[in-house]
DNA sequence: GATGAATGAGGATTCATTCAT
DNA sequence: GATGAATGAATCCTCATTCAT
């Protein structure tokens, strides 16, 4: 049973997923947490962006922890890249919805919290860009671009979002490892059955509703 | 000098870009376009969604024109994943506002349009599905997944529109060269020296707006 | 028949004089003119507080066109203050409700027009200032104290707008002459009979209601 | 320091002084006096218009009880005139704010408490009228309009708490003694030397804010 | 005594839309 | 073609108030 706080913020996590910040409504917001909408402003006084902040910093600090965790299990560029991108997979797979709308609501921020959060976003892909760098630089890598790579490279681990659910066909590690494949793939490594990576756990976040799932 | 349709369009296009569909209101798309909010309903009558499926509908027939001009120009799945992709990149760098609109404002789209233009993306995505398939039958591609990769590939390819600038440090063809080869990757081709391709030659849309630039 | 900005202008200061500013609610505007509550909005963009300012703004240049008038007409500081008295009294009772709101509503004017409507308020009140030092000086009155004087001038000619109503015992004009004398009085000037004044005509303002007397 | 349910009517009679009784919120309200605003009920069961009756009982009854005093210390309207406009200007002087709200609030008041404060306000004024008419009546005012007289003298007693900050200029008894004066000319006495009147000493109400003077 | 939690009603304002001109 | 005027519905948010704790 989730917090009356955590109520709400899986509620706005449900509906700003599917019809967006803006086209949300409080009142949406409220009734779909079992609230009425002027209850909101006990738990989110700021009002609606209140909100919207509080999802993406849960979601942003998650994937910064475990992009440092990556980070610190090895100093090979190599193993790190793995761990980024499984942690990423998994903290996204696990959060889809969260996920999807802290990566898609970034207009939506108020100008206020703008700052704060793009940096964590920053920090964050800071990481991806080190390691491309350094595993270019000893070799480990081949790239020709190290820019766009990364960028590249972040948008097709992002997508998960856009369209993973959980009751797709694969298993969540099964996606971390096919992905830390093609990221592989990517930065030019060849192939070699590298021994399996330390899995970063990624935490269900108190953000992500509980999908009640209708199949038909 | 564009068509007054089309001056609502580009003004469109760049407000649904930097705001979002939802919050961007007629009067807001009137006066960027140099009307009274009135005035826009002579042009779309059904009113602001109209304006929404008009870019959309460009969009998706110019990718889809891409798509088919690829497949046609070769019968190996090599050439023409190396058309899709660079058709896709050419297409979304040259009008990276409306494709960014038509990635991002699915939700958008008026239920009774929605069939008709998923029907659309589908058909052009599953060009990527079908040539992905044959190639790995053949031998060409060493592919683990058919649908994961499929999806990487495209949501990395759709990613371009949302980071590329045009003044930014590389040329389009630069980009769909760039793009190619790691596209080349993802499927696990080995790298060799392919001769050069038939760029197929994007349409700049007229609902791209011709953004001023402001340098600093 | 009054323009239908008058017509909300009226409605207005009826309400704003019988509720205060505060206590009106735009929807009670609207349909007090007349107008669904949105369609103020085409008449004042700036919403409730605009409409406030049109009145003052309206009723402060009326009593400083008074007290210009009354200034101009004659050099003699006793003629002077019998005319800013006689116009203020005239102005204030042709204009109940108007001066009413004007002189209640103070603290309800936006940050952004309060100087400039202060600025208007203190030149008003400074002619009345200037009047009474001139009169005091070359010896037309005797007054202890000038400012404290001024201040209980003011107050008492204002106070007009609070008791005042058309249906009253007395006409304008003796209204007039009666404080006319009480500010003589109030200035230590020796009762003489001084020749008929040359009376201002005050404008009945386009924001003062036609207000429909029911009497019981 | 004052009991807490007077430290509620004073934190309310500073913020009714500022902003209105209809601009001030019970929250505004509840904080300015320490507490939540829920609190308040426990003080005032019937709500914020409760609050506003007792600030106005206490300064009406203050006012009568000067006026009482003022009638009873002489049987000659002369002295009965300067008792009144001494006293009241003493109340005035000493409980600016509480004065100020009484005056300007009466259409907040609600309506079952309506006609007994504003039997409170009538009978204290009529205690001006009765010494009017009575010094009118004996020779010893001179009085064109009884009626008039006794609202100009009224709007320029009352006008004290609109303008009076205890850091003016002039100490309560030299305002005391300068609007005796003003009063005495208002309604024709010749400037003689009375002999000095027994003031009324006006009570410090429990509503008054002890205003902290931020000198620049 | 005091308050956090909760709410229905209402606050001002903006919305997309229509239509006569 | 184009727009000013008008509106009903909806927007976000604040209101005064209640009540269990």
């Amino acid at each position: 049973m989730p917090t009356k706080r955590n109520r709400i913020l899986q509620a706005a996590v449900l509906r700003f997923a599917e019809q967006g910040f803006s086209a949300t409504g409080i009142r949406d917001l409220g009734s779909a947490a079992g609230f009425n909408s002027a209850s909101l402003y006990h738990y989110a006084p700021a009002g609606k962006s209140e909100i919207l902040v509080m999802i993406m910093t849960e979601c942003l600090e998650e994937l910064h922890k475990g992009g440092r965790a990556s980070l610190q299990r090895s100093a090979d560029p190599v193993e790190q890249l793995r761990g980024l991108v499984q942690a990423h997979v998994a903290i996204t797979a696990t959060n889809p919805l969260t996920a999807s709308v802290t990566d898609q609501e970034v207009r939506s921020i108020p100008p206020g919290d703008l700052d704060r959060l793009m940096g964590l976003r920053d920090a964050y892909e800071s990481m991806f860009a080190s390691v491309l760098e350094k595993g270019s630089r000893v070799g480990s890598f081949h790239i020709r671009d190290l820019t766009l790579t990364r960028l590249a490279l972040l948008e097709m681990c992002n997508g998960v979002a856009h369209w993973y659910t959980p009751t797709g066909r694969l298993s969540i590690p099964e996606l971390e490892d096919l992905f830390t494949e093609l990221a592989a793939r990517l930065v030019g490594l060849e192939p070699s059955g590298h021994g399996p990576i330390a899995r970063y756990q990624p935490t269900r976040l108190a953000t992500e509703p509980d999908v009640v799932l209708i199949d038909t």
